[in-house]
DNA sequence: ATTTATTTACGAATTCATTCGTATACCATT
DNA sequence: AATGGTATACGAATGAATTCGTAAATAAAT
């Protein structure tokens, strides 16, 4: 994937992820929810993310709708791929123990994924 | 952890995690395996770096002896609990997920880590 | 001893992301 | 029609990361 958003970009996506489609304004104050930043610097970073096709947006009333134009599950591939090039060595199963270790996993959550793990294994065995 | 590494400095990192320890030349010439880079600037990275507290450095002689001052273990949560808050939505469990979900996991590796899972699991039954 | 090569230190250019001020257009209400 | 509020567009300041050129110091080779 060529569009690597930043850590700003992400977090406009983040919203509009969550909402589905958004304004400026919307996307604006949901950012604001978590630390403060101007209108007009949300208003900009969605344009260059326009550009860049991060987003699509419809202009047909004045005030624009934005949506993401890319899908989460890509995204955070991508992300992933890279943290792992990046920080793990290349090995995704070192950084799933890294992430497991964490104790941050809650049980139910341990057994999804044992239950993905034994998929895994059967169908390519 | 106050200590983020930039993408650069993790590359340096990566090296001296390998090497254990090694001079700015050695070090440059593995970054040069990957993509071409001046000396001087793997040098200023690492000079930078050495006033960040990210590696320590030996002076005693004239060619500076360079290890890394930060653990691999430490960095890589960081990164991973950034990655998860940024991208995940704080979820550890749907990082795994989507990591194993790549394909990319020998079966070995997943054997391993159900293993790890089994022993996570069995200090709260 | 003079030249050549290697090293560190320093400063600065470049690039990219982030931030916001100002101008302009549009719409609604008076 | 004039006023006030809200929207987009544009340009530019700021700041951080990356890059490298040049100078000065040191060591090695001739």
């Amino acid at each position: 994937m060529e569009n690597k958003p930043t850590a700003s970009e992400l977090e406009i996506l983040g919203v509009l992820w969550s909402k589905g489609a958004a304004t400026v304004r919307e996307v604006n104050e949901a950012l604001n929810q978590e630390r403060e930043i101007g209108y007009t610097t949300t208003l900009k970073l969605m344009q260059i993310m326009a550009q860049k096709g991060l987003v699509a947006r419809d202009e047909t009333s004045r005030t624009h709708i934005y949506k993401a134009a890319i899908d989460q599950d890509k995204v955070q591939a991508t992300l992933l791929n890279r943290l792992v090039d990046s920080a793990f060595s290349g090995s995704a199963s070192s950084l799933v123990m890294q992430a497991l270790g964490q104790g941050k996993t809650s049980k139910s959550e341990l057994e999804a994924i044992k239950k993905l793990i034994e998929k895994l294994e059967g169908g390519q065995p």
